[in-house]
DNA sequence: TGTACATCAGTGAACGCGCGTTCACTGATGTAC
DNA sequence: TGTACATCAGTGAACGCGCGTTCACTGATGTAC
Protein backbone atom coordinates (compact mmCIF):
# COMPACT_ATOMS: atom_id res chain seq x y z
CA UNK A 1 0.00 0.00 0.00
CA UNK A 2 1.24 2.80 -0.90
CA UNK A 3 2.18 5.99 1.45
CA UNK A 4 0.51 9.26 1.37
CA UNK A 5 3.28 11.88 0.06
CA UNK A 6 3.77 14.23 2.33
CA UNK A 7 5.73 17.88 2.09
CA UNK A 8 9.89 17.03 2.64
CA UNK A 9 9.66 19.37 5.79
CA UNK A 10 6.61 17.38 7.91
CA UNK A 11 8.44 14.16 6.74
CA UNK A 12 11.84 15.20 7.46
CA UNK A 13 10.38 16.17 11.40
CA UNK A 14 8.41 12.91 11.86
CA UNK A 15 11.20 11.12 10.84
CA UNK A 16 13.40 13.02 13.72
CA UNK A 17 11.00 12.00 16.04
CA UNK A 18 10.59 8.23 15.56
CA UNK A 19 14.15 7.88 15.25
CA UNK A 20 14.29 9.61 18.51
CA UNK A 21 11.71 7.79 19.86
CA UNK A 22 12.96 4.36 18.85
CA UNK A 23 16.57 5.45 20.12
CA UNK A 24 14.72 6.40 23.58
CA UNK A 25 13.26 2.64 23.53
CA UNK A 26 16.06 0.51 22.37
CA UNK A 27 18.95 2.35 22.50
CA UNK A 28 21.37 3.90 19.01
CA UNK A 29 22.94 0.72 18.57
CA UNK A 30 19.85 -0.88 17.56
CA UNK A 31 18.38 1.97 15.39
CA UNK A 32 17.85 0.93 12.11
CA UNK A 33 16.49 2.50 9.04
CA UNK A 34 14.14 -0.14 8.40
CA UNK A 35 12.48 0.46 11.60
CA UNK A 36 12.51 4.14 11.07
CA UNK A 37 10.68 4.01 7.87
CA UNK A 38 8.14 1.33 9.30
CA UNK A 39 7.24 3.34 11.87
CA UNK A 40 6.74 6.74 9.88
CA UNK A 41 4.69 4.10 7.65
CA UNK A 42 6.92 4.35 4.93
CA UNK A 43 9.17 2.04 2.56
CA UNK A 44 13.21 1.82 3.39
CA UNK A 45 14.24 3.60 0.39
CA UNK A 46 11.97 6.40 1.01
CA UNK A 47 13.51 7.84 3.80
CA UNK A 48 16.59 8.93 1.60
CA UNK A 49 14.30 11.35 0.45
CA UNK A 50 14.65 13.32 3.36
CA UNK A 51 17.82 12.71 4.72
CA UNK A 52 21.14 12.07 3.21
CA UNK A 53 21.59 8.98 5.54
CA UNK A 54 21.23 7.35 8.45
CA UNK A 55 24.39 9.55 9.83
CA UNK A 56 22.27 12.92 9.29
CA UNK A 57 19.34 11.22 11.11
CA UNK A 58 21.13 10.42 14.21
CA UNK A 59 23.03 13.81 14.35
CA UNK A 60 19.08 15.33 14.32
CA UNK A 61 18.19 13.20 17.56
CA UNK A 62 21.60 13.85 19.37
CA UNK A 63 20.21 17.61 18.60
CA UNK A 64 17.43 16.79 19.56
CA UNK A 65 18.59 15.68 23.04
CA UNK A 66 20.79 18.08 23.78
CA UNK A 67 17.83 20.82 23.19
CA UNK A 68 15.30 18.71 25.51
CA UNK A 69 18.49 19.35 28.70
CA UNK A 70 18.91 22.66 28.01
CA UNK A 71 15.23 23.22 28.12
CA UNK A 72 15.13 21.91 31.37
CA UNK A 73 17.92 24.16 32.19
CA UNK A 74 16.42 26.97 31.39
CA UNK A 75 13.12 25.61 32.94
CA UNK A 76 14.89 25.50 36.08
CA UNK A 77 16.34 28.53 36.06
CA UNK A 78 12.83 30.63 35.53
CA UNK A 79 11.43 29.00 38.39
CA UNK A 80 13.73 30.09 41.08
CA UNK A 81 17.01 31.45 41.72
CA UNK A 82 18.14 29.61 44.68
CA UNK A 83 20.96 27.57 43.47
CA UNK A 84 20.25 24.75 45.53
CA UNK A 85 16.76 24.75 44.32
CA UNK A 86 17.71 25.03 40.89
CA UNK A 87 19.80 21.57 41.37
CA UNK A 88 17.39 19.82 43.02
CA UNK A 89 14.44 20.75 40.38
CA UNK A 90 17.20 19.98 37.49
CA UNK A 91 17.52 16.58 38.85
CA UNK A 92 13.68 15.81 38.79
CA UNK A 93 13.19 17.17 35.56
CA UNK A 94 16.25 15.24 34.20
CA UNK A 95 14.44 11.81 35.84
CA UNK A 96 11.26 12.70 34.28
CA UNK A 97 13.02 12.94 30.97
CA UNK A 98 14.84 9.67 31.60
CA UNK A 99 11.67 7.93 32.63
CA UNK A 100 10.07 9.01 29.09
CA UNK A 101 12.97 8.78 27.02
CA UNK A 102 14.16 5.55 28.73
CA UNK A 103 17.66 5.11 26.74
CA UNK A 104 19.26 8.69 26.59
CA UNK A 105 22.02 7.55 28.97
CA UNK A 106 22.90 5.17 26.12
CA UNK A 107 23.24 7.77 23.77
CA UNK A 108 24.95 10.48 25.89
CA UNK A 109 27.34 8.01 27.66
CA UNK A 110 27.95 4.84 25.97
CA UNK A 111 29.41 3.85 23.15
CA UNK A 112 28.86 6.80 20.80
CA UNK A 113 31.56 7.68 23.16
CA UNK A 114 33.95 5.00 23.08
CA UNK A 115 33.48 2.92 20.14
CA UNK A 116 33.67 5.43 17.64
CA UNK A 117 35.66 7.85 15.61
CA UNK A 118 36.67 11.17 17.27
CA UNK A 119 34.34 12.64 14.90
CA UNK A 120 31.32 10.66 17.07
CA UNK A 121 33.16 11.49 20.00
CA UNK A 122 32.80 15.11 19.15
CA UNK A 123 28.92 14.91 18.87
CA UNK A 124 28.26 13.20 21.92
CA UNK A 125 31.08 16.10 24.02
CA UNK A 126 28.45 18.79 21.80
CA UNK A 127 25.69 17.75 23.70
CA UNK A 128 27.82 16.60 27.23
CA UNK A 129 29.46 19.61 27.61
CA UNK A 130 27.24 22.10 27.24
CA UNK A 131 24.99 20.26 29.72
CA UNK A 132 27.39 19.93 32.06
CA UNK A 133 28.62 23.69 31.41
CA UNK A 134 25.40 24.89 32.27
CA UNK A 135 25.14 23.40 35.47
CA UNK A 136 28.59 24.46 36.35
CA UNK A 137 26.85 27.96 35.99
CA UNK A 138 24.18 27.18 38.74
CA UNK A 139 27.09 25.94 41.29
CA UNK A 140 28.88 28.78 41.01
CA UNK A 141 26.51 31.29 41.09
CA UNK A 142 25.38 28.87 44.57
CA UNK A 143 28.66 29.57 45.86
CA UNK A 144 28.87 33.28 45.07
CA UNK A 145 25.36 33.86 46.84
CA UNK A 146 26.75 31.53 49.66
CA UNK A 147 24.51 28.68 49.75
CA UNK A 148 27.51 26.35 48.39
CA UNK A 149 30.61 25.49 49.89
CA UNK A 150 33.45 27.57 47.83
CA UNK A 151 35.98 25.06 48.82
CA UNK A 152 34.55 23.07 46.31
CA UNK A 153 35.48 22.85 42.47
CA UNK A 154 32.09 23.77 41.06
CA UNK A 155 33.27 21.08 38.11
CA UNK A 156 33.46 18.28 40.92
CA UNK A 157 29.89 19.45 42.48
CA UNK A 158 28.65 19.31 38.83
CA UNK A 159 29.91 15.65 38.06
CA UNK A 160 28.44 14.84 41.45
CA UNK A 161 24.55 16.32 40.32
CA UNK A 162 24.68 14.19 37.18
CA UNK A 163 26.13 10.97 39.45
CA UNK A 164 23.23 11.13 41.13
CA UNK A 165 21.14 10.32 38.78
CA UNK A 166 22.76 8.42 35.87
CA UNK A 167 24.02 4.95 37.56
CA UNK A 168 20.43 5.20 38.66
CA UNK A 169 18.71 5.55 35.25
CA UNK A 170 20.63 1.91 34.61
CA UNK A 171 20.11 0.82 37.72
CA UNK A 172 16.25 1.44 36.79
CA UNK A 173 16.70 0.05 33.12
CA UNK A 174 18.21 -3.28 34.46
CA UNK A 175 15.54 -3.65 37.56
CA UNK A 176 12.77 -2.53 34.53
CA UNK A 177 10.35 -1.29 37.13
CA UNK A 178 11.29 -2.32 40.80
CA UNK A 179 13.66 0.74 40.98
CA UNK A 180 11.86 4.01 40.97
CA UNK A 181 14.13 6.88 39.71
CA UNK A 182 12.27 9.74 40.90
CA UNK A 183 12.58 8.07 44.09
CA UNK A 184 16.40 7.40 44.09
CA UNK A 185 16.50 11.26 42.92
CA UNK A 186 14.51 12.15 46.19
CA UNK A 187 16.17 10.04 48.11
CA UNK A 188 19.88 11.11 47.33
CA UNK A 189 19.58 14.78 46.65
CA UNK A 190 19.12 15.67 50.36
CA UNK A 191 22.50 13.81 51.15
CA UNK A 192 24.25 15.48 48.19
CA UNK A 193 22.93 18.61 49.47
CA UNK A 194 24.24 18.21 52.70
CA UNK A 195 27.72 17.58 51.46
CA UNK A 196 28.17 20.56 49.78
CA UNK A 197 25.55 23.40 51.28
CA UNK A 198 27.51 25.81 53.65
CA UNK A 199 26.51 25.22 57.17
CA UNK B 1 53.89 -16.85 8.41
CA UNK B 2 51.77 -20.02 10.29
CA UNK B 3 51.12 -19.38 13.77
CA UNK B 4 52.86 -21.84 16.45
CA UNK B 5 50.96 -24.66 17.32
CA UNK B 6 49.34 -24.21 20.88
CA UNK B 7 47.59 -26.05 23.40
CA UNK B 8 43.60 -25.04 23.42
CA UNK B 9 43.21 -24.07 27.22
CA UNK B 10 46.13 -21.48 26.84
CA UNK B 11 45.29 -20.38 23.56
CA UNK B 12 41.58 -19.70 25.21
CA UNK B 13 43.14 -17.61 28.07
CA UNK B 14 45.13 -15.72 25.17
CA UNK B 15 41.99 -14.91 23.39
CA UNK B 16 40.10 -13.99 26.31
CA UNK B 17 42.87 -11.39 27.87
CA UNK B 18 43.00 -10.11 24.11
CA UNK B 19 39.21 -9.57 23.85
CA UNK B 20 39.37 -7.53 27.41
CA UNK B 21 41.94 -5.25 26.45
CA UNK B 22 40.34 -4.44 22.96
CA UNK B 23 37.22 -3.91 24.89
CA UNK B 24 38.98 -1.87 27.66
CA UNK B 25 40.20 -0.02 24.45
CA UNK B 26 37.58 0.63 21.97
CA UNK B 27 34.62 -0.81 23.57
CA UNK B 28 32.44 -3.68 23.47
CA UNK B 29 30.60 -2.60 20.28
CA UNK B 30 34.29 -1.93 18.44
CA UNK B 31 35.18 -5.84 18.92
CA UNK B 32 35.50 -8.26 16.40
CA UNK B 33 36.60 -11.69 16.18
CA UNK B 34 39.31 -10.56 13.54
CA UNK B 35 41.27 -8.32 15.80
CA UNK B 36 41.20 -10.51 18.45
CA UNK B 37 43.18 -13.08 16.14
CA UNK B 38 45.70 -10.57 14.78
CA UNK B 39 46.13 -9.89 18.10
CA UNK B 40 46.63 -13.19 19.23
CA UNK B 41 48.65 -13.66 16.48
CA UNK B 42 46.48 -16.22 14.18
CA UNK B 43 44.14 -16.06 11.20
CA UNK B 44 40.61 -15.37 12.46
CA UNK B 45 39.00 -18.90 11.84
CA UNK B 46 41.52 -20.32 14.01
CA UNK B 47 39.50 -19.06 17.15
CA UNK B 48 36.88 -21.35 16.35
CA UNK B 49 39.23 -24.07 17.18
CA UNK B 50 38.99 -22.74 20.86
CA UNK B 51 35.43 -20.79 21.49
CA UNK B 52 31.70 -21.88 19.78
CA UNK B 53 31.51 -17.84 18.55
CA UNK B 54 32.05 -14.27 19.22
CA UNK B 55 29.32 -14.45 22.18
CA UNK B 56 31.03 -16.98 24.04
CA UNK B 57 33.97 -15.03 23.93
CA UNK B 58 32.56 -12.11 25.04
CA UNK B 59 30.94 -13.75 28.35
CA UNK B 60 34.61 -14.53 29.06
CA UNK B 61 35.60 -10.75 29.25
CA UNK B 62 32.07 -10.52 31.20
CA UNK B 63 33.23 -12.56 33.40
CA UNK B 64 36.60 -11.31 33.85
CA UNK B 65 35.51 -7.92 34.51
CA UNK B 66 33.28 -9.08 37.57
CA UNK B 67 36.30 -11.06 38.81
CA UNK B 68 38.49 -7.86 38.87
CA UNK B 69 35.21 -5.87 40.69
CA UNK B 70 34.76 -8.61 43.12
CA UNK B 71 38.84 -8.85 43.65
CA UNK B 72 38.28 -4.87 44.64
CA UNK B 73 35.69 -5.55 47.10
CA UNK B 74 37.99 -8.43 49.16
CA UNK B 75 40.58 -6.35 48.99
CA UNK B 76 38.94 -3.06 50.78
CA UNK B 77 37.12 -5.69 53.13
CA UNK B 78 40.89 -6.95 53.74
CA UNK B 79 42.32 -3.57 54.53
CA UNK B 80 40.50 -2.26 57.20
CA UNK B 81 37.48 -2.96 58.39
CA UNK B 82 35.69 0.63 59.01
CA UNK B 83 33.03 1.36 56.40
CA UNK B 84 33.81 4.91 55.21
CA UNK B 85 37.71 3.70 54.73
CA UNK B 86 36.47 0.63 52.40
CA UNK B 87 34.07 2.81 50.41
CA UNK B 88 36.75 5.10 50.00
CA UNK B 89 39.23 2.85 49.14
CA UNK B 90 36.84 1.15 47.19
CA UNK B 91 36.64 4.63 44.49
CA UNK B 92 39.82 4.60 44.45
CA UNK B 93 40.78 1.08 43.11
CA UNK B 94 37.78 1.13 40.73
CA UNK B 95 39.19 4.65 39.40
CA UNK B 96 42.35 3.20 38.77
CA UNK B 97 40.95 0.14 37.42
CA UNK B 98 39.00 1.94 34.78
CA UNK B 99 42.25 4.23 34.07
CA UNK B 100 43.88 0.64 32.87
CA UNK B 101 40.56 -0.86 31.24
CA UNK B 102 39.04 2.55 30.11
CA UNK B 103 35.67 1.10 28.61
CA UNK B 104 34.53 -1.23 31.10
CA UNK B 105 31.50 1.30 31.91
CA UNK B 106 30.87 0.80 28.32
CA UNK B 107 30.50 -2.55 29.18
CA UNK B 108 28.67 -2.44 32.34
CA UNK B 109 26.69 0.16 31.30
CA UNK B 110 25.61 0.74 27.76
CA UNK B 111 24.47 -0.77 25.34
CA UNK B 112 24.26 -4.17 26.27
CA UNK B 113 21.84 -3.12 28.41
CA UNK B 114 19.72 -0.84 26.43
CA UNK B 115 20.17 -2.69 23.02
CA UNK B 116 20.05 -6.08 23.64
CA UNK B 117 18.10 -8.83 24.48
CA UNK B 118 16.92 -9.77 27.43
CA UNK B 119 19.59 -12.13 27.46
CA UNK B 120 22.51 -9.75 27.35
CA UNK B 121 20.81 -7.46 29.65
CA UNK B 122 20.68 -10.62 32.12
CA UNK B 123 24.50 -10.81 31.28
CA UNK B 124 25.27 -7.52 32.57
CA UNK B 125 23.00 -7.97 35.12
CA UNK B 126 25.27 -10.77 36.49
CA UNK B 127 27.74 -7.95 36.48
CA UNK B 128 26.29 -5.72 37.96
CA UNK B 129 24.35 -7.06 40.86
CA UNK B 130 26.52 -8.85 42.61
CA UNK B 131 28.80 -5.37 42.45
CA UNK B 132 26.17 -3.37 43.86
CA UNK B 133 24.94 -5.87 46.51
CA UNK B 134 28.34 -5.75 47.80
CA UNK B 135 28.70 -2.18 48.06
CA UNK B 136 25.75 -2.36 49.99
CA UNK B 137 26.70 -5.06 52.25
CA UNK B 138 29.59 -2.36 53.27
CA UNK B 139 27.18 0.56 53.61
CA UNK B 140 24.86 -1.98 55.74
CA UNK B 141 27.20 -3.00 57.85
CA UNK B 142 28.55 0.76 58.42
CA UNK B 143 24.99 1.45 59.50
CA UNK B 144 25.30 -0.76 62.40
CA UNK B 145 28.32 -0.05 63.01
CA UNK B 146 26.97 3.68 63.76
CA UNK B 147 29.37 5.08 60.94
CA UNK B 148 26.81 5.63 58.02
CA UNK B 149 23.24 7.60 58.79
CA UNK B 150 20.62 4.57 59.66
CA UNK B 151 18.19 6.51 58.23
CA UNK B 152 19.19 6.18 54.52
CA UNK B 153 18.67 2.86 52.35
CA UNK B 154 21.56 1.21 51.91
CA UNK B 155 21.07 1.12 48.56
CA UNK B 156 20.92 5.13 47.80
CA UNK B 157 24.08 5.22 49.52
CA UNK B 158 25.20 2.55 47.24
CA UNK B 159 24.29 3.86 43.95
CA UNK B 160 25.82 7.61 44.96
CA UNK B 161 28.65 5.58 45.67
CA UNK B 162 28.71 4.29 42.22
CA UNK B 163 27.81 7.92 41.03
CA UNK B 164 31.05 9.37 41.78
CA UNK B 165 32.84 6.95 39.58
CA UNK B 166 30.52 6.93 36.64
CA UNK B 167 29.95 9.96 35.28
CA UNK B 168 33.31 10.55 35.38
CA UNK B 169 34.82 7.99 33.97
CA UNK B 170 32.61 9.10 31.14
CA UNK B 171 33.96 12.84 31.62
CA UNK B 172 37.51 11.46 31.74
CA UNK B 173 37.33 9.63 28.35
CA UNK B 174 35.87 12.44 26.62
CA UNK B 175 37.97 14.78 27.78
CA UNK B 176 41.05 12.48 27.04
CA UNK B 177 43.71 13.26 29.88
CA UNK B 178 42.24 16.97 31.18
CA UNK B 179 40.04 15.17 33.65
CA UNK B 180 41.60 13.35 36.56
CA UNK B 181 39.74 10.35 37.25
CA UNK B 182 41.80 10.22 40.62
CA UNK B 183 41.43 13.03 41.65
CA UNK B 184 38.16 13.70 40.76
CA UNK B 185 37.42 10.63 43.92
CA UNK B 186 39.57 12.38 46.24
CA UNK B 187 37.54 15.79 45.18
CA UNK B 188 33.99 13.99 45.78
CA UNK B 189 34.51 11.26 48.20
CA UNK B 190 34.84 13.06 51.40
CA UNK B 191 31.62 15.69 50.31
CA UNK B 192 29.47 12.30 49.66
CA UNK B 193 31.12 11.43 52.89
CA UNK B 194 29.85 14.11 54.95
CA UNK B 195 26.61 13.78 53.37
CA UNK B 196 25.97 10.05 54.86
CA UNK B 197 28.38 10.00 58.00
CA UNK B 198 26.89 10.26 61.37
CA UNK B 199 27.64 13.56 62.69
C1' DT C 1 -13.15 25.12 -15.38
C1' DG C 2 -10.38 21.79 -17.74
C1' DT C 3 -6.02 19.91 -19.65
C1' DA C 4 -0.85 19.26 -20.03
C1' DC C 5 3.23 19.22 -17.71
C1' DA C 6 6.81 19.43 -14.17
C1' DT C 7 7.94 18.19 -9.72
C1' DC C 8 8.93 15.22 -6.30
C1' DA C 9 7.70 11.75 -2.66
C1' DG C 10 7.00 6.73 -2.63
C1' DT C 11 8.29 1.93 -4.24
C1' DG C 12 10.68 -2.49 -4.63
C1' DA C 13 14.42 -4.80 -6.44
C1' DA C 14 19.12 -5.09 -6.24
C1' DC C 15 23.71 -3.96 -4.73
C1' DG C 16 27.63 -3.94 -1.71
C1' DC C 17 30.09 -3.90 2.42
C1' DG C 18 31.34 -5.63 6.92
C1' DC C 19 31.76 -9.36 9.64
C1' DG C 20 30.89 -13.69 11.91
C1' DT C 21 31.25 -18.36 10.73
C1' DT C 22 32.06 -22.85 8.09
C1' DC C 23 34.79 -26.18 5.77
C1' DA C 24 38.13 -28.98 3.50
C1' DC C 25 42.80 -29.16 3.78
C1' DT C 26 47.62 -28.72 5.94
C1' DG C 27 51.17 -29.89 8.79
C1' DA C 28 53.21 -29.98 13.47
C1' DT C 29 53.31 -32.72 17.78
C1' DG C 30 53.01 -36.41 20.76
C1' DT C 31 52.21 -41.38 21.38
C1' DA C 32 52.16 -46.37 20.39
C1' DC C 33 54.85 -50.01 18.86
C1' DT D 1 66.00 -45.09 18.84
C1' DG D 2 63.19 -44.91 14.82
C1' DT D 3 58.83 -45.18 12.23
C1' DA D 4 53.68 -44.96 11.54
C1' DC D 5 49.68 -43.00 12.95
C1' DA D 6 46.19 -40.24 15.31
C1' DT D 7 45.20 -35.91 16.99
C1' DC D 8 44.30 -31.37 16.66
C1' DA D 9 45.58 -26.37 16.02
C1' DG D 10 46.27 -23.33 12.04
C1' DT D 11 44.95 -21.72 7.23
C1' DG D 12 42.53 -19.35 3.49
C1' DA D 13 38.76 -19.38 0.61
C1' DA D 14 34.07 -19.00 0.57
C1' DC D 15 29.52 -18.41 2.45
C1' DG D 16 25.63 -15.98 4.33
C1' DC D 17 23.24 -12.66 6.86
C1' DG D 18 22.06 -8.01 8.21
C1' DC D 19 21.62 -3.62 6.86
C1' DG D 20 22.49 0.80 4.76
C1' DT D 21 22.07 2.65 0.31
C1' DT D 22 21.16 3.23 -4.84
C1' DC D 23 18.37 3.39 -8.86
C1' DA D 24 14.96 3.25 -12.38
C1' DC D 25 10.31 3.61 -12.29
C1' DT D 26 5.52 5.06 -10.54
C1' DG D 27 1.97 8.04 -9.69
C1' DA D 28 -0.03 11.83 -6.91
C1' DT D 29 -0.10 16.89 -6.51
C1' DG D 30 0.12 21.51 -7.70
C1' DT D 31 0.80 24.99 -11.30
C1' DA D 32 0.68 27.17 -15.88
C1' DC D 33 -2.09 28.09 -19.61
Amino acid sequence: MRAKKVATDVRQEQIAMAALELVAERGIKALQVADIAKRVGVVPSAIYRHYKGKGDILDTVLQLIGQRLQENVLGVCDETSDALQRLELLLMRHARLLTTYRAIPSVIFSEEIYGGTPEQRNKASSIVKPYMRAIMRIVSEGQQAGAIRDDLHARTVAVMVMGIIQPAAIIAHLERGRFDLGNHVQQAWPVLRRGIEVR
